[in-house]
DNA sequence: ATAAATTTTAAATTTTTGTTTAAAACACTT
DNA sequence: AAGTGTTTTAAACAAAAATTTAAAATTTAT
């Protein structure tokens, strides 16, 4: 028997399933170099041998979890840059879902960027062939709305590093957000909100200023 | 004999201070879990009993160097925030400043941000006072301003995760630009400089823009 | 120059940690 | 119910790592 459901929530996840899980919950809170195998399998309550006897190792248990969190961010992101919608609703599109996905998750773009770092080139084999989705299509709409002069040129590298920088920032600051008073997961959150409605202004605003 | 000078250039740094030196760089570039006690002593060029000889431990060398490179960011933050120049003047100012630090040692945002996440708790106690400088120049500025209907209301904290968030992701992001074709040190640095002509004219756009 | 103090070294010790093993418990099939 | 395969467990193992030790080398002071 592999799981169960009792009622509405499922109760028993299955025992890999469950490992999974308490990795994903470990390795984004302290890293690939914090997490002891151990936390993994006390935090999951179960014998630390299954760890290995499902996963094989921490690494390819880690590289699932990695993999799984920098997708979610690079889909969320090229889903939206990908679409033709209007250039003004994506940024608003993707701050929204951003702040869904990391108020859900708050340690995913501490943990996504500094994983990423730690082993860059494993990082352009693994992610970097994946998601060459290459549409172009992005690129194409910032050049054709600036050659238009609705906006200012700009690259979508540099674009995407402004707005991913602002909606990722303020969830690798907590402690010192903590420090200024800002502490507790709803004053934490009101932060959040009133920051990332003054994001897409912001870029909006510095886009459509033409001198 | 503790140092000794050769011509211009510091050659023999004092044992002391080499292992300083290379706790630097590879916790900056490692950090504190993925760094191991050889690599400094490695790094140093010295035995391996001397990082405790003269640090104790791995922990307490540690908070040195994590409170040197956290407290160069407070440090350029503040002195600029909290001096009395104009508030455009100011982010200017900021944004070269974190610039040129930021080239200097790279590793330095993500460095600081991670480990001041990896233990929030020691933060509060061990920056949260040293630091409290609460000078309070800057926040009245900023009402002034925005009373005088210059630019729109904002506080400090928001303004301030703006600035530093704009400044310091790049730096954060190798990785990533690495995958899009922006790789090599010239490249990234150019990517960067054009990066930081945007940020203070899109954080004054935005104050500026009243509506 | 000698003695005391300091610094450095190589080796040992102790913890921590990822992984493996072998037996036990369990589940499923016939 | 016996047999077969799967899952779980406690314990062992081995490698890595932080720290300590005791002696050797060096420096400093007298």
């Amino acid at each position: 028997m592999k799981s169960k459901q009792v009622n509405g929530t499922a109760v028993d996840l299955g025992t890999e399933a469950k490992i999974k899980e308490a990795a994903k919950k470990v390795f984004l809170k302290k890293g690939y170099d914090g997490t002891k195998t151990r936390d993994i399998a006390d935090e999951a309550g179960v014998n630390l041998a299954l760890v290995n006897y499902y996963f094989r190792s921490k690494e390819k248990l880690f590289n699932e979890v990695f993999d799984e969190s920098a997708f979610a961010v690079a889909r969320a992101i090229n889903s939206i840059f990908d679409s033709d919608l209007p250039l003004e609703v994506k940024i608003y599109k993707l701050t929204e879902q951003f702040t869904e996905l990391f108020l859900g998750q708050p340690d995913i773009p501490l943990f996504t960027v500094y994983e990423a770092n730690r082993n860059a080139d494993k990082m352009y084999e693994q992610v970097g062939l994946k998601d060459r989705t290459k549409s172009g299509i992005f690129e194409k709409q910032l050049e054709d709305e600036a050659a238009k002069g609705n906006i200012r040129p700009i690259t979508r590298m540099h674009l995407e590093i402004v707005l991913v920088g602002l909606l990722s920032f303020p969830f690798m600051s907590r402690p010192v957000l903590a420090v200024n008073g800002i502490a507790g997961k709803e004053a934490f959150e009101k932060f959040v909100r009133e920051h990332q409605k003054i994001v897409p202004e912001m870029v909006m605003t510095y886009l459509r200023k033409l001198d």
